[in-house]
DNA sequence: TAAAAATTACCTGATTTCAAGTAGGTTTTT
DNA sequence: AAAAACCTACTTGAAATCAGGTAATTTTTA
Protein backbone atom coordinates (compact mmCIF):
# COMPACT_ATOMS: atom_id res chain seq x y z
CA UNK A 1 0.00 0.00 0.00
CA UNK A 2 3.17 2.37 0.21
CA UNK A 3 3.40 2.72 -3.84
CA UNK A 4 2.97 5.66 -5.63
CA UNK A 5 -0.27 6.40 -7.94
CA UNK A 6 -0.02 8.01 -11.21
CA UNK A 7 -3.12 10.03 -11.37
CA UNK A 8 -4.54 11.63 -14.77
CA UNK A 9 -7.47 14.60 -14.70
CA UNK A 10 -9.65 14.99 -17.63
CA UNK A 11 -11.84 17.87 -17.56
CA UNK A 12 -12.01 20.66 -19.39
CA UNK A 13 -12.47 23.40 -16.86
CA UNK A 14 -8.83 24.68 -16.09
CA UNK A 15 -10.27 26.22 -12.63
CA UNK A 16 -11.81 22.78 -11.42
CA UNK A 17 -8.59 21.15 -12.44
CA UNK A 18 -6.51 23.69 -10.01
CA UNK A 19 -8.82 22.89 -7.35
CA UNK A 20 -7.88 19.06 -7.76
CA UNK A 21 -3.95 19.47 -8.27
CA UNK A 22 -4.46 21.69 -4.56
CA UNK A 23 -6.76 18.56 -2.98
CA UNK A 24 -4.36 15.90 -4.25
CA UNK A 25 -1.49 17.64 -3.30
CA UNK A 26 -2.31 16.40 0.33
CA UNK A 27 -2.33 13.23 -0.71
CA UNK A 28 1.26 11.49 -0.16
CA UNK A 29 0.69 8.64 -2.00
CA UNK A 30 -1.12 9.62 -5.09
CA UNK A 31 1.08 11.89 -8.11
CA UNK A 32 -0.42 13.86 -10.87
CA UNK A 33 1.20 13.14 -14.02
CA UNK A 34 -1.44 14.60 -16.50
CA UNK A 35 -3.90 16.54 -17.09
CA UNK A 36 -6.71 16.64 -20.61
CA UNK A 37 -9.08 19.31 -21.40
CA UNK A 38 -11.23 16.58 -23.64
CA UNK A 39 -11.30 12.83 -24.53
CA UNK A 40 -9.00 13.36 -27.80
CA UNK A 41 -5.83 15.07 -25.53
CA UNK A 42 -6.52 11.68 -23.47
CA UNK A 43 -6.51 9.40 -26.35
CA UNK A 44 -3.02 10.99 -27.88
CA UNK A 45 -1.16 10.20 -24.73
CA UNK A 46 1.44 7.89 -24.83
CA UNK A 47 2.04 7.04 -22.14
CA UNK A 48 -2.13 5.58 -21.10
CA UNK A 49 -0.58 2.19 -19.81
CA UNK A 50 1.25 4.17 -16.71
CA UNK A 51 -1.31 5.30 -15.37
CA UNK A 52 -3.18 4.06 -12.33
CA UNK A 53 -5.99 6.54 -11.54
CA UNK A 54 -8.50 8.46 -13.97
CA UNK A 55 -10.67 11.38 -12.80
CA UNK A 56 -12.84 11.83 -15.12
CA UNK A 57 -15.21 14.33 -16.16
CA UNK A 58 -19.04 13.02 -17.96
CA UNK A 59 -19.51 16.83 -20.34
CA UNK A 60 -16.43 17.09 -22.33
CA UNK A 61 -16.39 19.55 -25.33
CA UNK A 62 -15.96 16.49 -27.47
CA UNK A 63 -16.94 13.36 -26.10
CA UNK A 64 -18.49 12.15 -23.15
CA UNK A 65 -17.19 10.35 -19.73
CA UNK A 66 -19.45 6.96 -20.28
CA UNK A 67 -17.91 6.79 -23.91
CA UNK A 68 -14.66 7.20 -22.56
CA UNK A 69 -14.59 4.87 -19.72
CA UNK A 70 -15.83 2.14 -21.83
CA UNK A 71 -13.10 2.43 -24.13
CA UNK A 72 -10.32 3.26 -21.52
CA UNK A 73 -11.49 0.24 -19.37
CA UNK A 74 -11.68 -2.29 -22.68
CA UNK A 75 -7.58 -1.47 -23.31
CA UNK A 76 -6.69 -0.92 -19.79
CA UNK A 77 -9.33 -2.67 -17.29
CA UNK A 78 -6.80 -1.83 -14.47
CA UNK A 79 -7.09 1.65 -14.63
CA UNK A 80 -8.99 3.42 -11.75
CA UNK A 81 -12.22 5.50 -13.13
CA UNK A 82 -13.59 8.02 -10.85
CA UNK A 83 -16.57 9.92 -12.49
CA UNK A 84 -17.08 13.67 -11.85
CA UNK A 85 -20.04 16.00 -13.02
CA UNK A 86 -22.22 18.57 -11.68
CA UNK A 87 -25.64 16.69 -12.47
CA UNK A 88 -26.83 13.94 -10.54
CA UNK A 89 -28.81 11.78 -13.52
CA UNK A 90 -29.82 8.78 -12.21
CA UNK A 91 -29.23 6.90 -15.29
CA UNK A 92 -26.13 8.69 -16.18
CA UNK A 93 -24.57 7.15 -12.98
CA UNK A 94 -25.62 3.50 -13.56
CA UNK A 95 -24.18 3.64 -16.68
CA UNK A 96 -20.97 4.97 -15.96
CA UNK A 97 -21.14 2.20 -13.50
CA UNK A 98 -22.23 -0.11 -16.05
CA UNK A 99 -19.12 0.86 -18.34
CA UNK A 100 -16.69 -0.07 -15.28
CA UNK A 101 -16.44 2.99 -13.26
CA UNK A 102 -15.20 2.50 -10.13
CA UNK A 103 -16.80 5.43 -8.67
CA UNK A 104 -18.96 8.66 -9.15
CA UNK A 105 -18.56 12.04 -7.22
CA UNK A 106 -20.18 15.54 -7.79
CA UNK A 107 -18.94 18.21 -8.20
CA UNK A 108 -20.43 19.79 -5.34
CA UNK A 109 -18.85 17.38 -3.33
CA UNK A 110 -16.91 18.61 -0.08
CA UNK A 111 -13.05 18.19 -0.11
CA UNK A 112 -13.18 15.27 2.04
CA UNK A 113 -15.42 13.43 0.20
CA UNK A 114 -13.04 14.17 -2.85
CA UNK A 115 -10.57 12.60 -0.55
CA UNK A 116 -12.63 9.93 0.91
CA UNK A 117 -13.63 8.71 -2.34
CA UNK A 118 -10.59 8.68 -4.13
CA UNK A 119 -8.71 6.35 -1.09
CA UNK A 120 -12.02 4.51 -1.27
CA UNK A 121 -11.11 3.98 -5.11
CA UNK A 122 -7.76 2.87 -4.49
CA UNK A 123 -8.83 0.43 -1.50
CA UNK A 124 -10.89 -1.43 -4.70
CA UNK A 125 -13.92 -0.27 -3.33
CA UNK A 126 -16.81 1.35 -5.31
CA UNK A 127 -16.58 5.21 -4.30
CA UNK A 128 -19.73 7.74 -4.30
CA UNK A 129 -20.90 10.72 -3.38
CA UNK A 130 -22.65 11.01 -0.38
CA UNK A 131 -24.98 13.16 -2.89
CA UNK A 132 -24.87 10.42 -5.48
CA UNK A 133 -25.54 7.53 -2.68
CA UNK A 134 -28.51 9.18 -2.04
CA UNK A 135 -30.17 8.59 -5.69
CA UNK A 136 -28.63 5.41 -6.20
CA UNK A 137 -30.22 4.38 -2.52
CA UNK A 138 -33.59 5.10 -3.93
CA UNK A 139 -34.56 2.10 -5.80
CA UNK A 140 -36.20 2.70 -9.35
CA UNK A 141 -37.97 0.50 -11.03
CA UNK A 142 -37.49 2.02 -14.05
CA UNK A 143 -33.71 0.42 -13.85
CA UNK A 144 -34.95 -3.48 -13.66
CA UNK A 145 -37.84 -3.14 -16.16
CA UNK A 146 -36.17 -2.35 -19.66
CA UNK A 147 -37.21 0.78 -21.29
CA UNK A 148 -40.30 0.43 -23.94
CA UNK A 149 -38.90 1.87 -27.05
CA UNK A 150 -40.77 4.60 -28.93
CA UNK A 151 -42.46 3.89 -32.37
CA UNK A 152 -41.55 5.93 -35.57
CA UNK A 153 -44.75 7.84 -35.27
CA UNK A 154 -44.45 7.85 -31.11
CA UNK A 155 -41.22 9.51 -31.48
CA UNK A 156 -42.47 12.23 -33.80
CA UNK A 157 -45.70 12.92 -31.73
CA UNK A 158 -43.20 13.15 -28.86
CA UNK A 159 -41.05 15.83 -30.30
CA UNK A 160 -43.88 18.08 -31.16
CA UNK A 161 -45.38 17.49 -27.79
CA UNK A 162 -41.58 18.43 -26.29
CA UNK A 163 -41.94 21.94 -28.47
CA UNK A 164 -45.38 22.62 -26.74
CA UNK A 165 -47.66 21.50 -29.42
CA UNK A 166 -51.76 20.89 -28.27
CA UNK A 167 -53.16 17.08 -29.43
CA UNK A 168 -54.67 19.72 -32.18
CA UNK A 169 -51.76 21.51 -33.38
CA UNK A 170 -50.23 18.18 -33.36
CA UNK A 171 -52.82 16.33 -35.94
CA UNK A 172 -52.16 20.06 -37.84
CA UNK A 173 -48.81 19.32 -38.79
CA UNK A 174 -48.69 15.34 -39.24
CA UNK A 175 -52.68 15.30 -41.02
CA UNK A 176 -54.00 13.25 -38.77
CA UNK A 177 -57.11 13.58 -36.90
CA UNK A 178 -57.09 14.77 -33.70
CA UNK A 179 -58.19 11.43 -31.95
CA UNK A 180 -55.47 9.58 -33.43
CA UNK A 181 -52.88 12.11 -31.84
CA UNK A 182 -54.98 11.18 -28.48
CA UNK A 183 -54.63 7.72 -28.86
CA UNK A 184 -50.48 7.86 -29.84
CA UNK A 185 -50.88 10.44 -26.61
CA UNK A 186 -52.40 7.67 -24.46
CA UNK A 187 -50.28 5.05 -25.51
CA UNK A 188 -47.34 6.35 -24.41
CA UNK A 189 -48.61 7.65 -20.88
CA UNK A 190 -49.69 3.69 -20.40
CA UNK A 191 -46.45 2.16 -22.11
CA UNK A 192 -44.30 4.24 -19.90
CA UNK A 193 -46.30 4.44 -16.74
CA UNK A 194 -46.81 7.71 -16.33
CA UNK A 195 -49.47 10.07 -15.26
CA UNK A 196 -49.61 12.73 -17.78
CA UNK A 197 -46.94 15.05 -19.99
CA UNK A 198 -44.56 16.18 -18.12
CA UNK A 199 -43.91 12.92 -16.50
CA UNK A 200 -43.74 11.82 -19.73
CA UNK A 201 -41.34 14.53 -21.01
CA UNK A 202 -38.78 13.68 -17.82
CA UNK A 203 -39.11 9.82 -18.00
CA UNK A 204 -37.86 10.79 -21.68
CA UNK A 205 -35.10 13.13 -21.31
CA UNK A 206 -33.66 11.14 -18.18
CA UNK A 207 -33.81 7.81 -20.64
CA UNK A 208 -32.69 9.66 -22.80
CA UNK A 209 -35.28 8.59 -25.18
CA UNK A 210 -35.85 10.78 -28.48
CA UNK B 1 -4.94 51.60 -7.75
CA UNK B 2 -3.22 50.51 -5.27
CA UNK B 3 -5.63 49.74 -3.16
CA UNK B 4 -6.43 45.71 -1.82
CA UNK B 5 -9.67 44.55 -3.07
CA UNK B 6 -12.09 42.53 -1.18
CA UNK B 7 -13.63 39.74 -2.65
CA UNK B 8 -16.00 36.80 -2.19
CA UNK B 9 -17.14 34.09 -4.10
CA UNK B 10 -20.09 32.67 -4.22
CA UNK B 11 -20.18 28.93 -6.05
CA UNK B 12 -21.80 25.39 -4.69
CA UNK B 13 -18.69 23.32 -5.87
CA UNK B 14 -15.86 23.36 -2.89
CA UNK B 15 -13.63 22.06 -5.57
CA UNK B 16 -14.39 25.49 -7.76
CA UNK B 17 -13.62 27.85 -4.91
CA UNK B 18 -10.43 26.06 -4.26
CA UNK B 19 -9.00 26.49 -7.67
CA UNK B 20 -10.21 29.85 -7.53
CA UNK B 21 -8.35 30.80 -4.21
CA UNK B 22 -5.06 29.47 -5.92
CA UNK B 23 -5.72 31.74 -9.12
CA UNK B 24 -6.39 34.89 -7.06
CA UNK B 25 -3.59 34.10 -4.84
CA UNK B 26 -1.11 35.30 -7.29
CA UNK B 27 -3.07 38.69 -7.67
CA UNK B 28 -1.45 41.00 -5.15
CA UNK B 29 -4.75 43.43 -5.48
CA UNK B 30 -7.40 41.05 -4.11
CA UNK B 31 -8.27 39.67 -1.16
CA UNK B 32 -10.40 36.73 -0.24
CA UNK B 33 -12.83 37.32 2.66
CA UNK B 34 -15.56 34.90 2.30
CA UNK B 35 -16.55 31.77 0.22
CA UNK B 36 -19.95 31.39 0.16
CA UNK B 37 -22.13 27.72 -1.13
CA UNK B 38 -25.65 29.44 -1.49
CA UNK B 39 -27.26 32.40 -2.36
CA UNK B 40 -28.65 32.26 1.43
CA UNK B 41 -25.27 32.14 2.85
CA UNK B 42 -24.31 35.59 0.83
CA UNK B 43 -27.17 37.63 2.04
CA UNK B 44 -27.09 36.39 5.74
CA UNK B 45 -23.35 38.08 5.84
CA UNK B 46 -23.19 40.71 7.81
CA UNK B 47 -20.12 42.38 6.01
CA UNK B 48 -21.97 42.59 2.53
CA UNK B 49 -20.94 46.81 1.97
CA UNK B 50 -17.53 45.60 2.64
CA UNK B 51 -16.89 43.64 -0.13
CA UNK B 52 -15.42 45.41 -3.74
CA UNK B 53 -15.79 42.32 -6.07
CA UNK B 54 -18.28 39.23 -6.12
CA UNK B 55 -17.23 35.78 -8.22
CA UNK B 56 -20.99 34.63 -8.80
CA UNK B 57 -21.77 31.30 -9.50
CA UNK B 58 -24.90 31.20 -11.99
CA UNK B 59 -26.48 27.74 -10.94
CA UNK B 60 -26.99 27.77 -7.34
CA UNK B 61 -28.92 24.87 -5.15
CA UNK B 62 -30.97 27.68 -3.52
CA UNK B 63 -31.38 30.39 -6.33
CA UNK B 64 -29.13 31.53 -9.22
CA UNK B 65 -27.25 33.92 -9.72
CA UNK B 66 -29.37 36.04 -11.97
CA UNK B 67 -31.93 37.08 -9.12
CA UNK B 68 -28.98 37.71 -7.01
CA UNK B 69 -26.91 40.07 -9.09
CA UNK B 70 -30.01 42.20 -9.48
CA UNK B 71 -30.47 42.25 -5.51
CA UNK B 72 -27.02 43.23 -4.41
CA UNK B 73 -26.59 45.71 -7.44
CA UNK B 74 -29.77 47.53 -6.35
CA UNK B 75 -28.54 47.39 -2.62
CA UNK B 76 -24.66 48.04 -3.23
CA UNK B 77 -24.36 49.09 -6.93
CA UNK B 78 -20.71 49.42 -6.26
CA UNK B 79 -19.86 45.84 -6.04
CA UNK B 80 -18.34 44.73 -9.24
CA UNK B 81 -19.99 41.43 -10.23
CA UNK B 82 -18.39 38.69 -12.05
CA UNK B 83 -20.75 36.04 -13.11
CA UNK B 84 -19.41 32.56 -13.78
CA UNK B 85 -21.08 29.73 -15.09
CA UNK B 86 -20.52 26.14 -16.97
CA UNK B 87 -23.06 26.60 -19.64
CA UNK B 88 -23.52 29.17 -21.82
CA UNK B 89 -26.92 30.09 -22.75
CA UNK B 90 -27.38 32.84 -24.73
CA UNK B 91 -30.46 34.61 -22.77
CA UNK B 92 -28.46 34.42 -19.53
CA UNK B 93 -25.59 35.87 -20.49
CA UNK B 94 -27.98 39.08 -21.64
CA UNK B 95 -30.01 38.72 -18.41
CA UNK B 96 -27.26 38.96 -16.33
CA UNK B 97 -25.77 41.98 -17.76
CA UNK B 98 -28.88 43.56 -18.08
CA UNK B 99 -29.26 43.19 -14.24
CA UNK B 100 -25.87 45.07 -13.85
CA UNK B 101 -23.11 42.53 -14.41
CA UNK B 102 -19.67 43.80 -14.87
CA UNK B 103 -18.75 40.69 -16.35
CA UNK B 104 -19.31 36.66 -17.36
CA UNK B 105 -17.09 34.12 -18.05
CA UNK B 106 -17.33 30.40 -18.40
CA UNK B 107 -15.83 28.14 -16.11
CA UNK B 108 -14.14 26.50 -19.17
CA UNK B 109 -12.40 29.33 -19.49
CA UNK B 110 -8.39 29.37 -19.34
CA UNK B 111 -6.55 30.68 -16.33
CA UNK B 112 -5.19 33.52 -17.93
CA UNK B 113 -8.55 34.10 -19.19
CA UNK B 114 -10.05 34.45 -15.78
CA UNK B 115 -7.01 36.59 -14.27
CA UNK B 116 -7.46 39.21 -17.39
CA UNK B 117 -11.56 38.97 -16.56
CA UNK B 118 -10.95 40.28 -13.13
CA UNK B 119 -8.48 42.62 -13.70
CA UNK B 120 -10.39 44.66 -16.32
CA UNK B 121 -13.82 44.36 -14.14
CA UNK B 122 -11.15 46.09 -11.93
CA UNK B 123 -10.50 48.58 -14.23
CA UNK B 124 -13.88 49.20 -14.88
CA UNK B 125 -14.47 47.41 -18.55
CA UNK B 126 -16.99 44.78 -19.13
CA UNK B 127 -15.33 41.38 -19.07
CA UNK B 128 -16.12 38.46 -20.81
CA UNK B 129 -14.25 35.38 -21.44
CA UNK B 130 -13.21 34.29 -24.66
CA UNK B 131 -16.28 31.72 -25.81
CA UNK B 132 -18.77 34.24 -23.86
CA UNK B 133 -17.58 37.18 -26.57
CA UNK B 134 -18.23 34.81 -29.51
CA UNK B 135 -21.79 33.89 -28.54
CA UNK B 136 -22.36 37.53 -27.76
CA UNK B 137 -21.23 38.63 -30.96
CA UNK B 138 -24.29 37.05 -33.17
CA UNK B 139 -26.92 39.06 -32.82
CA UNK B 140 -30.30 38.07 -31.74
CA UNK B 141 -33.62 39.91 -31.20
CA UNK B 142 -34.90 38.16 -28.56
CA UNK B 143 -31.95 39.30 -26.14
CA UNK B 144 -33.72 42.89 -25.75
CA UNK B 145 -37.21 42.28 -23.53
CA UNK B 146 -36.00 41.45 -20.10
CA UNK B 147 -37.40 38.43 -18.49
CA UNK B 148 -39.89 38.24 -15.65
CA UNK B 149 -38.33 36.70 -12.83
CA UNK B 150 -39.81 34.34 -10.69
CA UNK B 151 -41.29 34.98 -7.40
CA UNK B 152 -40.35 32.54 -4.09
CA UNK B 153 -43.76 31.00 -4.12
CA UNK B 154 -43.72 30.83 -8.13
CA UNK B 155 -40.26 29.38 -7.81
CA UNK B 156 -41.85 26.46 -5.04
CA UNK B 157 -44.92 25.56 -7.45
CA UNK B 158 -42.69 25.77 -10.74
CA UNK B 159 -40.21 22.65 -9.30
CA UNK B 160 -43.69 20.61 -8.23
CA UNK B 161 -44.83 21.23 -11.36
CA UNK B 162 -41.54 20.14 -13.14
CA UNK B 163 -41.60 16.43 -10.75
CA UNK B 164 -45.13 16.19 -12.91
CA UNK B 165 -47.19 16.76 -9.92
CA UNK B 166 -51.03 18.00 -10.64
CA UNK B 167 -52.42 21.50 -9.15
CA UNK B 168 -54.24 19.08 -6.10
CA UNK B 169 -51.23 17.94 -5.41
CA UNK B 170 -48.93 21.00 -5.38
CA UNK B 171 -51.69 22.54 -3.44
CA UNK B 172 -51.65 19.60 -0.84
CA UNK B 173 -48.20 19.61 -0.38
CA UNK B 174 -47.61 23.45 -0.12
CA UNK B 175 -51.29 23.49 2.31
CA UNK B 176 -52.90 25.73 -0.18
CA UNK B 177 -56.02 25.86 -1.83
CA UNK B 178 -56.24 24.64 -5.65
CA UNK B 179 -57.51 27.58 -6.46
CA UNK B 180 -54.66 29.35 -5.66
CA UNK B 181 -52.36 27.22 -7.27
CA UNK B 182 -54.17 27.61 -10.44
CA UNK B 183 -54.04 31.51 -9.59
CA UNK B 184 -50.26 30.52 -9.55
CA UNK B 185 -49.71 28.72 -12.73
CA UNK B 186 -52.01 31.33 -14.83
CA UNK B 187 -50.00 34.24 -13.68
CA UNK B 188 -46.97 32.69 -14.72
CA UNK B 189 -48.08 31.20 -18.13
CA UNK B 190 -49.11 35.48 -18.89
CA UNK B 191 -45.95 36.94 -17.15
CA UNK B 192 -43.60 34.37 -19.32
CA UNK B 193 -45.90 34.58 -22.86
CA UNK B 194 -46.20 30.88 -23.29
CA UNK B 195 -49.71 28.95 -23.62
CA UNK B 196 -49.52 25.88 -21.49
CA UNK B 197 -47.04 24.47 -18.78
CA UNK B 198 -44.36 22.68 -21.40
CA UNK B 199 -43.85 25.68 -22.83
CA UNK B 200 -42.93 26.95 -19.58
CA UNK B 201 -40.94 24.82 -18.64
CA UNK B 202 -39.63 24.77 -21.66
CA UNK B 203 -38.71 28.80 -21.27
CA UNK B 204 -38.08 28.29 -17.43
CA UNK B 205 -35.10 26.04 -18.56
CA UNK B 206 -33.67 27.76 -21.52
CA UNK B 207 -33.34 30.55 -19.28
CA UNK B 208 -31.73 28.66 -16.24
CA UNK B 209 -34.94 30.18 -14.19
CA UNK B 210 -35.27 27.94 -11.07
C1' DT C 1 -45.77 55.43 6.03
C1' DA C 2 -47.68 55.12 1.53
C1' DA C 3 -47.24 52.50 -2.65
C1' DA C 4 -46.18 48.40 -4.91
C1' DA C 5 -45.72 43.63 -5.13
C1' DA C 6 -46.81 39.16 -3.56
C1' DT C 7 -49.85 35.73 -1.67
C1' DT C 8 -54.05 33.89 -0.97
C1' DA C 9 -58.69 32.64 -2.65
C1' DC C 10 -62.99 32.88 -4.99
C1' DC C 11 -66.37 32.46 -9.55
C1' DT C 12 -67.63 31.12 -14.27
C1' DG C 13 -66.89 28.94 -18.39
C1' DA C 14 -64.10 27.18 -22.35
C1' DT C 15 -60.63 24.06 -23.78
C1' DT C 16 -57.58 20.24 -23.25
C1' DT C 17 -56.08 16.21 -21.42
C1' DC C 18 -56.81 11.67 -19.49
C1' DA C 19 -59.18 7.04 -19.14
C1' DA C 20 -61.32 2.96 -21.08
C1' DG C 21 -62.92 0.48 -24.74
C1' DT C 22 -63.44 -0.83 -29.74
C1' DA C 23 -61.91 -1.66 -34.34
C1' DG C 24 -60.34 -1.84 -39.23
C1' DG C 25 -56.30 -1.49 -42.05
C1' DT C 26 -51.18 -1.60 -42.66
C1' DT C 27 -46.59 -3.03 -41.80
C1' DT C 28 -43.25 -5.96 -39.84
C1' DT C 29 -41.71 -10.11 -37.94
C1' DT C 30 -41.69 -14.93 -37.21
C1' DA D 1 -48.90 -17.20 -44.42
C1' DA D 2 -50.02 -16.33 -39.79
C1' DA D 3 -49.00 -13.62 -35.80
C1' DA D 4 -47.63 -9.61 -33.80
C1' DA D 5 -46.96 -4.91 -33.75
C1' DC D 6 -48.24 -0.49 -35.51
C1' DC D 7 -51.16 3.18 -37.20
C1' DT D 8 -55.35 5.04 -37.68
C1' DA D 9 -59.87 6.67 -35.85
C1' DC D 10 -64.06 6.47 -33.32
C1' DT D 11 -67.37 6.98 -28.63
C1' DT D 12 -68.29 8.39 -24.06
C1' DG D 13 -67.29 10.49 -19.94
C1' DA D 14 -64.32 12.17 -16.15
C1' DA D 15 -60.62 15.14 -14.73
C1' DA D 16 -57.38 18.78 -15.31
C1' DT D 17 -55.85 22.83 -17.39
C1' DC D 18 -56.54 27.40 -19.33
C1' DA D 19 -58.72 32.09 -19.56
C1' DG D 20 -60.75 36.17 -17.56
C1' DG D 21 -62.19 38.63 -13.80
C1' DT D 22 -62.33 40.11 -8.73
C1' DA D 23 -60.57 40.93 -4.15
C1' DA D 24 -58.79 40.76 0.69
C1' DT D 25 -54.57 40.22 3.31
C1' DT D 26 -49.75 40.26 3.96
C1' DT D 27 -45.10 41.46 2.78
C1' DT D 28 -41.74 44.18 0.62
C1' DT D 29 -40.02 48.28 -1.27
C1' DA D 30 -39.61 53.09 -2.14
Amino acid sequence: MDRIYNLAIVDDHPIVIEGLKILLSNIETIKIVECFSSGKNLFEYYDLDKLDILLLDIFLPDSNGIDICLKIKKQYPKIIILAMSSQSERSIIFQMIKNGANGYLLKSASLDEFRNCINNAIRGQLAFSNEVLGIIDQPNLSDLKTIPRLTLREREILQLIKKGKSTQEIADTLFLSFLTIQTHRRNMLIKFQVKNIIELMNFVSENGLL
